[in-house]
DNA sequence: GTCTATATCGGGATAGAC
DNA sequence: GTCTATCCCGATATAGAC
């Protein structure tokens, strides 16, 4: 069996570049995420990724082809979850399954969250075509499985885009505004405890407002 | 009757002075919620507001004593509605009238709605304090009514605190989020229609989990 | 209170050696 | 790929005349 030293020059510089690119890009959502596109500095996030800013600016040409690289990278994370929602399955289940992974996300990935919601809230000018695009059209096709139920009489009148944007805002706000759900609970998402009386209490309020019982 | 430019020359200056300061508040709000603390620059709130740099340096010394100003200003209106929540109500309707109130917030101050949004996500150094005080303190205050319906059977179990965060969350995320909003549905809350559908919706789906019916 | 001019600085980006 | 040195611009803030 080979050596990792029998690697190829060629080769192993390339991983290496990628693993780079990984730890620059780590970096950047970490900054970007707390101090925003125009409050994190380049020499600051070469600094936390290990290396020097002429550096960094060997792998990301501008700081802001690094901001949109990062931005990418997140929006591939979030519409994610809501592709699993299924028309087989029974709605409760498939609701609450939904609920859990959001904040499963909202817990593991909180700085992804938050450089979502500075980008949106700022008005998005990188990501309105995709918004407009590909996530409109998974709604789209989500709130036809919802309309669909509600058809079979399998779930309450509710208007579906409310209520997917009901479950975005519930679930996302746990990671946007938790220092403020910290000040206010004392608590987090991190605490196991609480992260259970949370994904419990919004699928009791989302299935609740469906006329569905858990 | 006097004419204005019989006013004497310091009261004049004074409620100038007052004017100018608004105008330069507003336009701050307008740039800080758009940009972000750092993405603002002093020269275009100035201009915005209809002044020099220099001059607009002259009403507030620094940046940061501007966007502390601005941040205050906007804090005494976020803190209001919950106030009103009342135990002597109806649950149901005080609910209602709450859900109402802060999606009326957040169709006339999404400005404001904004750049609270942003500096929380930051971690809300400026902030934390008074999230943690006066904040806290009236959360705990409105729980303790809630717990009080609770406990007289006039609305389901649920916890307080969720209960109060998820409608943090759905009522300022059409505020916060209205670019992704508007991308999936086409609409926002300016439009009269929307906001009613929104507001019926809201109140549906919190009620709805209490296992309350309007 | 408002202006012009200017000091000062941080930070993004480039040049070129190694 | 990585480094040192440097350029350059935008932006905050100040000085001082009017």
């Amino acid at each position: 069996m080979q050596q990792p030293a029998n690697t190829p020059p060629a080769r192993r510089r390339r991983k290496d570049g990628q693993a780079r690119r990984e730890a620059i890009l780590d970096a950047a959502l970490a900054l970007f995420s707390g101090l925003g596109l125009h409050g994190a500095s380049v020499e600051g996030i070469a600094e936390r990724a290990g290396l020097s800013k002429t550096n960094l600016l060997y792998y990301f040409p501008s700081k802001e082809d690094l901001y949109v690289a990062v931005l990418r990278r997140v929006l591939d994370i979030w519409l994610d979850p809501l592709q699993a929602l299924d028309a087989d399955s029974a709605p409760a289940e498939a609701l609450k399954d939904y609920i859990r992974a959001k904040l499963t996300l909202s817990r593991d990935a909180p700085q992804a969250s938050r450089l979502f919601c500075l980008e949106i809230v700022q008005g998005a000018p990188l990501l309105r075509a995709e918004l407009e695009g590909p996530l409109r059209a998974l709604v789209e096709a989500k709130a036809a499985i919802l309309r669909g139920w509600r058809a079979e009489g399998r779930i309450g009148a509710h208007d579906p885009h409310h209520l997917i944007v009901s479950i975005w805002a519930i679930t996302q706000h746990y990671a946007d505004f938790a220092v403020q759900v910290n000040a206010v609970t004392g608590r987090g998402l991190d605490d196991p405890e609480f992260f259970e009386s949370v994904v419990a209490s919004t699928q009791a309020l989302i299935l609740g407002g469906l006329g569905l019982r858990p």
